[in-house]
DNA sequence: TATGAATGAGATTTCATTCAT
DNA sequence: CATGAATGAAATCTCATTCAT
């Protein structure tokens, strides 16, 4: 049993995509899966999702879903994939927008910000799987170590000095906990306003980067 | 007249068993109930643990489990409740001891270190159901809410200027942040030292607190 | 650098069982399932039946039972309707018999008779469950009132006059409670012929018909 | 599970006698026990009540119930005696009023009528168990016995003819099917007003009586 | 007698996975 | 590739019953 509110919440007993005539382009057919995959992992978290309802929502039989994953974790990792790819996609697009260090960084905060709060449970339940599953910690720290790059590398751009990877880590790390924090609404419960710890995020880039 | 199949056909839930181990006292009950969920929930995390295991692990009949908690989630708290309760100890204590400014940050950030070790795994369920079950959910920002106020009463005491509540909940997030990532090993694995990675924290504090 | 214990101790719902029965044709599965959840209904009433039970006696494993009914009442439920139709069935095959009016209520009668002693047990449960369940009521309420209906086409077709829906109710009741008690082999134990008490039926069916 | 529905209508989760310190008179208990026990077996029926329910709802501990009782049937068993105690007395005190013949059958009638109304789910359970097991059977045509015992006392009394014991069985079967249907609220679900349900009732009783 | 924690068999239900078509 | 009925291990939870105190 998982936690009823959270049952509730599904997008519907009747997924959207049903009676559809799915195309047999095999490509297709994945793709339509790790969406679907995506949409109820971050609804009911991995825990919460089962394989025969993957592949209902996207319009297919439960057997369906084994002829392109070996199981349920091979489609989580995947999803994830598709994530840190929209997410570099959307911090590369951000950074390569013209104007202020500071409006960049406002900027790159926005866009992370953003990522944060579409995927807040999928994060949880890859948090969760990130301390049980080897498969997903490589997959998260590689992630990780990509971020640092990016960061390097635009530092590289501008000109400026390569902060340590100590440091870098610990930007990328207080930046993960500001956009957590707000996405789940944290930051308000706990009387502080989302702008203000924004703020102090910018300010710690400000001290990294210079 | 009796119908001759007829005696042995209720649905016979009468006699069964007859061994009965023995009550010990209640109270120790629940406490080793609730240890064995703890020892479990942080090894296999909350889905890899079911409710019969933690009574056997705990030396217990399945049922037994359910004279203690109405369910998982219950212990689950109730697990939560004594990590949290054993975290501030091990911060008061840490607060408590004389020593500059630095050493005692020190032996703060060594300190929760420390417990964020030995909880990983539990950590990261909670962090999974932290974004499912409203309950959890609010017990941990009950939780970041008594931290929180623990920083400002330190501040106090030491006679400094209270920072702002979003200066002092990035910090949390911060520590939480640094914290997590050297217990789960990435610092080092990300190519940076875990002694570099603490002394950014405690740099960051110094900022906070002055 | 991957934490060692961790490879395994992801919940584990991984491979499982491989052999497969083979599907035989869905409709054909449900209808033995429901001829089995009858058999067993009506021998150990549907307190003492259980879903996995029902499916073992089905040939099918545990879980097929839940791949085309939602819970036991479900499949009670379409028992019931199974077991309506049967009766309804053989009492217009009575009816459409020639014969005098005697001897058409005779065989009305042994043909319920018959019905009921080969559904006793099944019947106490629908009746355990008629004052529980709000489902089982309102079928069985249905089904009154289809049997009412067709007492009344019976008497129209005769050209008689249709007594009031109270005779016909009460009719219907003595019915059954009559053959019930013969079919619970009551009547015998009470110090009564059978063949008296069906002969206080037949009069009563003289009186409310003529 | 039992009917959900059902769950919800029970007395209360707080007993009403809980708290109350219960006498070391173990005649009082007992009766307690079985005054408990009726209410629950009326309420969610024989098999959705619990033994520890019935301790708890009687205002003492599980064990408690066992120092009474072997099991749960006996205390069922206790409880229709009690029941029926009930009934022959309120049937008595009908018939010993002074009145017409027609007069006493309404009383009568009413009386019963009165008695199924508030044991309806009670008797439901009753008759489930009655298929099922040998002591409810014969506790129940004793019952039964008892019942045209009086019928044919009560008219030696009046010096009538006696009727056969089919007539009077068969008079007692219409009296509980009537009764029945009316306490079920099914006569006016099918569109019969209860007072004509009665009457063909009190009308059977004259053709039986004279 | 009364207690009440403990028992453990077992009922209900879920779901990742398989395989014949 | 897609199907979808079937699988069966396993998790959650219940409850009649016991027994040491």
């Amino acid at each position: 049993m998982m936690i009823p509110a959270v049952r509730s919440a599904l997008p519907s007993k009747q997924p959207r995509n049903a009676k559809v005539e799915r195309s047999r382009d095999p490509h297709e057919s994945r793709r339509a899966l790790v969406e679907a995959a995506a949409e109820l992992f971050n609804t009911v978290g991995y825990n919460g999702t089962d394989s025969n309802r993957i592949a209902r929502a996207a319009g297919y039989a439960p057997g369906t879903f084994y002829t392109h994953f070996p199981d349920k974790l091979a489609i989580f990792l995947e999803v994830y994939d598709v994530w840190v790819r929209a997410e570099l996609e959307a911090v590369e697009q951000a950074l390569s927008l013209k104007g202020s260090a500071r409006s960049l960084r406002r900027r790159l905060a926005a866009t992370i910000l953003e990522h944060h709060r579409k995927w807040r449970v999928f994060r949880s339940s890859l948090r969760a799987l990130y301390a049980l599953d080897a498969q997903v910690h490589s997959a998260r720290l590689a992630q990780r170590n990509r971020q640092i790059d990016v960061m390097a590398r635009m530092q590289e751009t501008r000109g400026g000095p390569i902060p340590t990877r100590a440091r870098m880590l610990a930007t990328l790390l207080l930046f993960e906990g500001i956009c957590d924090a707000i996405a789940d609404g944290d930051a308000r419960t706990l009387g502080v306003r989302e702008t203000d710890l924004l703020g102090t995020l910018v300010e710690a880039m400000e001290q990294t980067w210079g």
